[in-house]
DNA sequence: TTTATAAAGATAGTATTACTATTATTTGTT
DNA sequence: AACAAATAATAGTAATACTATCTTTATAAA
């Protein structure tokens, strides 16, 4: 399976649906429609403030990044970004939804294939960790800062005062959709766990954590023998998970 | 042991340590010079500045504090404050220092007491999660806003894109000096552990990752039985350490 | 007691940020 | 050709994150 992305519009290329016949199955992950003004998919400026907004936070981080710069990287102006975000915090919520739907939609497609349930879990951690097979196959350039994105900026997203009004606003609804999923999966494996939803979203947060740390803080990690960053943090959840799963309290 | 805080220097009392003696032993911890222009331990203005930082970083949350705010609560001005940190990020980072030494200090003092090394990591975990009996005897008012900071805020210190310059600065110090006192103990548990550094970031992460979910996302919690949010992510931490450390890989 | 000096207070000012508002221009549609 | 809708261009505001300067106050040495 060969996914490409168009802005956030998945491009389904399923090489072994039709012999010889490339079909091409287009999704779009509907976002929570709070979180913008103006949706951005339904123009190319709109498309081109997400593409270009993942850029630039990823480029100089979320606490410099401006509107202001963004509309001169997309030669517009601030008041067109405005008419579709109402806040750089928005956007910020925006591109993790997209991403968190994004998690869920490739862990689904992926796992369908899969009967064993600890393989399933395995193939969850490759995916969070872009360990994943199909994230090299998948054409947009652009998952690679996102990822980066999402390890650095992702909490900044719920850490805030507002969070309790904000998550009245059903903007947090795919990460805990799909924190529920993989906590479904780790029940599969031990029906009797007793902490699916945290073990999953501790998953999640490790994951990045990890990642920053191995990369800038490494005395806050154990990545001895240097391997690459995302295999080291594969390793280290696959060790977490499993023993937790494994150890019968 | 009583523990008094003023502001940022411990008043020790040992009531154990000579019958009905109070004996008082004034701590300081050396906070990082690079942290601060003028030491605010140097005066009662600089005690104000930390001590109502936290309070408003606690009520406003660290994106809406600023030291204008800040100044009109100590009824001085944000030219005084500037005077002691050159910005509001650096008073955080202050702050958190000061609650990573303070962590070290209370692990060690109470461990002493112990001879077996899994008593020590429960005990460690009990403090890093504030179910410490003598947290409850600390008389400091404090202790309680600073671990409500520490838990939204703590993340926010080290997800920069300054982080590996403002990392030279040795600012971080204190917090790798406490994860690897964690994680010796760790090793003591299971010498032949793999990943004892990233165990004992994990742990503290997850503790206040957890704390915060249980709060305010509950679906990334499993805190089902709706005890204390502390007493939740204490039994999670207890259950997800020793199930690392006691599986043998 | 005067005098130096260091901290703090009072005040002003700047560049940037995070917006809002207004008008003009372009673009696609009927 | 006329129309609406989106965007561009421009201006403006309040707040933020500072810097600078000058005056007052407290303290301590001469």
């Amino acid at each position: 399976m060969t996914i490409t992305r168009q802005c956030f519009t998945y491009n389904c290329i399923r090489e072994d649906f039709i012999q010889n016949t490339y079909m091409q199955i287009l999704l779009k992950f509907k976002i929570n429609e709070s979180l913008f003004l103006r949706d951005p998919e339904s123009s190319e400026v709109g498309k081109l403030i997400v593409e270009k907004g993942i850029d630039l936070i990823r480029d100089v981080g979320f606490e410099r990044f401006t509107f202001k710069k963004l509309a001169e990287k997309i030669n517009s102006t601030e008041a067109t970004i405005y008419r579709y975000f109402a806040s750089k915090y928005r956007l910020l919520i925006y591109i993790l939804n997209w991403y968190w739907c994004y998690l869920e939609f490739v862990s689904k497609m992926s796992l369908q294939e899969l009967g064993d349930s600890t393989q399933k879990l395995k193939l969850i951690l490759e995916i969070i960790t872009h360990n994943f097979d199909s994230d090299s196959q998948i054409v947009d350039y652009d998952l690679e800062k996102l990822h980066g994105i999402v390890i650095s900026e992702s909490s900044k997203a719920y850490l805030v005062k507002e969070v309790d009004e904000i998550n009245q606003e059903l903007v947090f609804s795919p990460l805990k959709s799909f924190c529920q999923f993989v906590g479904q999966v780790i029940l599969q494996v031990n029906p009797k766990f007793a902490y699916p939803n945290a073990l999953a979203s501790t998953l999640l947060e490790t994951a990045h954590d990890q990642h920053f740390f191995s990369e800038h803080l490494p005395k806050l990690a154990d990545n001895k023998s240097k391997i690459t960053h995302k295999k080291y943090v594969l390793n280290y959840l696959n060790f977490l998970a499993f023993s937790a799963i494994n150890s019968y309290q």
